[in-house]
DNA sequence: ACGCATGCTGTTACCGCTAACATAACGCAG
DNA sequence: CTGCGTTATGTTAGCGGTAACAGCATGCGT
C-alpha cells in the first residue's frame, strides 16, 4: 500500500488504472468515458477527474474488438497531388465530421495492384464502410469488396457497374458534352492533349466520348499528344508547342486535366495566339487555380465537393434516399466556356 | 456433415473458419497466414488454399490486440490541398513501403484543437508511432505526445523545443537568406504579402526571420498584405495590385509561398512590368508548378520529400544515427534565384 | 406493506487473435 | 533402446475493452 511518489511513468494505462484511481469498476469508467448508460454525476466526475489527470487515452483496438465497431471509413484513391482528390476529401470529411466516423485515406498510384493491397489492409481494419475511386478493380479486390459486408461507394465514375452503390459523373457523356461544345462553336481542327497513364479509366472514357462526338459531326482528332510524369503545367506547354508546331493547321486544344490545359494556355498567350479567335482550348476538372490565371480555361467541373458529399451520406447511412445500398448516384457537370471557347 | 451449397454468404470469416476449411487448429493458420514459426510445406499449402477459397481476410484489430503490436503510423498535417504535405506523404510511404509499417494521415485544418482531437483519437488506435508536422501544439497535446511512449518527429519546423524528434528547416533562417539575397541584390523598397493564418507558425517565423534581416540592414517592410481563403494564385493577382497601387515604388515583393508568388508574378507580367528589372519577387516552397511559368519564380524549396523521408526512418528505427529519440535533424533548404531576382 | 419501475453499479463472458508453453512424432548419436 | 534435439502442431491464457445481464437501493402508487 505504499504510495509510489513518482507518477510511474511506464507501461500505457488500461481501464484498470482508471477504475482503481477513481474507486469504481471498470464497467463504469467504460460507461463515463463513453457517456452510455445511466452513472451518477458524482461518479461521473470522480472517474473524469481521475482520467484527465492521469492522462488515460481509450484504447480503441480493444474495444473495437468487443464491440464489433469500427469508426473507420476506408477512403481509397490513386493519387492526393492532383487537386482532385483532397477536394473530394473535404467533402468527405465535412459530412463524417458529427458521424463519429473517420476516414482513413489510402493511395494507390493509380496501380491496380497497390489497390488490391491497400484495400485488403485496410478490410483488415474491419472498416464501417468503403469509399474508392473508380468502377475498375482487379478481381481479388472486386471479390473482396462484395464479401465484406459493409456500405461500399465507387466515386468519380458512373460509365460501368458498381459493386454496391456508385457516386459520379459520367466521363463518356463529359466528354461528348465538351465535342459538341466545341463543334458547335465552329472550331473543326481538333487536337487531344492527355496523360499517358493507362490505369486513369476516366480520362480514357473522356476522350472515348470526345471521339465518339466528333465521329457524330463527321470529325475526328487532328492530332493527339501525352505525356506521363513531371510538372503538369510545363508538360502541357511544352506538348502545346509540340502539338502546334506539329499541325499547324489546329484550331482546338482539348486536354484531359486543366493543369496542363493551364500550362497550355499560358503558351498560347506567350505566343501571342489569339485565343479564343485563332485557337481555343479546354480542360476538365475546374480547379481553382484557374481563377488566377489571365484568362479563363474553358473546362468541366468534376463535382468533386459534392461526390466526397454524397458518398459519406450513403456511408453514413444518412443519404436522403430510402433504399438501402445498391444506388446509382449521377452528377451533372456544367460546362464553363471561360474565355478560351468563341461565342 | 451436410455442405451448404450455397457458400453461406453472412458473418466474417475467422481463423477458425480458414482452420475447419483446413482441418489444422487456429494458431497454425495463424503461422501460415503470418509466415511465422515453422509449418510443413504441405499444411502451408492447404491453409493458403482455404484462405484463398474463403475469401479470409484477417482481423488486424484482434491481431493488434493480441500481440501488442501496431503497424500504423500515425501521421498529422494541416492540411491536403495546398501541395506542400503531399509531396511529404510521398517521402513517408516511400520509406515506409518496406517496413511493414503504414501511414495513416489526418488533417488539422491549421487548428490547434482539431490537432488535439486528431491526435487523441488516433493515439487512441495506438500507433507505432507519430509525425506531426510543426512544434506547436496544445498543452493537452504535448503531454499526450509525451506519454504516448513511442517515437514522436515533428517535422518542418526546427525553430523551437521537440517534444522527442524534429526533422525539418530553421523558417526564420530561411526568411534571412531570402531577405540577404534580395538586399545584396540591390532592392530597398520590399513588400511582403502572405497568409492571414494565425496558426501558420511557419510563414510568421519566415517573416520574423525576413524582417530581422533588413532591420539589420536598416531597412524594414514598406507595405505587407495579407489574405485567407479562396484561390492561391488569384490571391496572388490581387493582393499584388492592390500593394503596387497603394505603394508605388515598391520594388521587391516576398510572398510567403510560391502560389500567391506565381499569381503575383503573372499580375506583373501581364501588367508588362519589367522583371527582374523593375521589380523583383520572390516565393517560398520550389512548388514544381513553377516550373511551367514563363518565368522561373525565385524561391526556396522546403526540402518536403527529404523531411518525410527522414521522419519516416526514424519512426522506422533505420535512421542513421545512432541514438535513439531526442534528435534534431536540420536540413537546408537552398535559394533558388530563378529569374525574379536580378544578379 | 407490497409490487414494480427506475437509477446506479458490478459480474461474467466473450470479441478474434497471438505469445508462450505443451505435446507428439521423428531421427539419430551413444 | 535410451535420451535428446528438431520439427510440426495443438492448448491455454490472455490482450483491454464492452454487451448483457444481475444485483441492490430507492421512490412511489395503491
Amino acid at each position: 500500500m505504499s504510495k509510489a511518489p513518482t507518477p510511474e511513468p511506464r507501461r500505457t494505462l488500461t481501464l484498470r488504472d482508471v477504475s482503481e484511481a477513481s474507486g469504481v469498476s471498470e464497467m463504469t469508467v467504460s460507461r463515463v468515458l463513453r457517456n452510455r448508460g445511466d452513472v451518477s454525476d458524482s461518479t461521473r466526475e470522480r472517474v473524469q477527474e481521475a482520467a484527465r489527470r492521469l492522462g488515460y487515452v481509450p484504447n480503441k483496438i480493444a474495444g473495437a474488438l468487443a464491440s464489433q465497431r469500427v469508426n473507420l471509413v476506408a477512403v481509397i484513391i490513386p493519387s492526393l497531388s492532383n487537386m482532385v482528390f483532397p477536394e473530394v476529401m473535404t467533402g468527405i470529411s465535412d459530412t463524417l465530421e458529427d458521424t463519429g466516423l473517420q476516414p482513413v485515406v489510402g493511395v494507390t498510384n493509380y496501380s491496380p495492384d497497390r489497390e488490391e493491397s491497400v484495400l485488403y489492409e485496410m478490410l483488415s481494419w474491419r472498416p464501417s464502410g468503403v469509399i474508392i475511386a473508380g468502377l475498375e478493380h482487379t478481381d481479388a479486390a472486386r471479390a473482396m469488396l462484395g464479401q465484406a459486408g459493409i456500405p461500399i461507394v465507387e466515386i468519380m465514375d458512373i460509365d460501368g457497374t458498381p459493386v454496391d452503390s456508385a457516386v459520379g459523373i459520367s466521363h463518356r457523356r463529359a466528354g461528348r458534352q465538351m465535342a459538341e461544345a466545341i463543334i458547335a462553336a465552329g472550331y473543326r481542327n481538333i487536337a487531344f492533349l492527355g496523360t499517358m497513364m493507362p490505369h486513369d479509366h476516366r480520362a480514357r472514357k473522356r476522350l472515348e466520348g470526345f471521339e465518339e462526338a466528333l465521329a457524330k459531326a463527321g470529325l475526328s482528332l487532328v492530332d493527339r499528344e501525352f505525356y506521363s510524369g513531371g510538372s503538369a503545367l510545363l508538360k502541357g506547354r511544352e506538348m502545346t508547342e509540340a502539338v502546334l508546331t506539329r499541325s499547324p493547321q489546329v484550331d482546338f486544344l482539348y486536354y484531359s486535366n486543366d493543369m496542363i490545359g493551364a500550362g497550355g494556355l499560358l503558351y498560347c498567350l506567350h505566343k501571342g495566339l489569339d485565343v479564343p479567335g485563332q485557337i481555343g482550348l479546354a480542360g476538365f476538372n475546374g480547379v481553382e487555380l484557374l481563377d488566377g490565371l489571365p484568362r479563363k480555361l474553358a473546362t468541366m467541373d468534376a463535382c468533386r465537393l459534392e461526390i466526397g458529399r454524397v458518398a459519406a451520406e450513403i456511408i453514413a447511412g444518412k443519404h436522403s434516399s430510402g433504399t438501402i445500398g445498391g444506388e446509382v448516384i449521377e452528377l451533372f457537370p456544367t460546362l464553363q466556356k471561360g474565355d478560351t471557347i468563341r461565342g
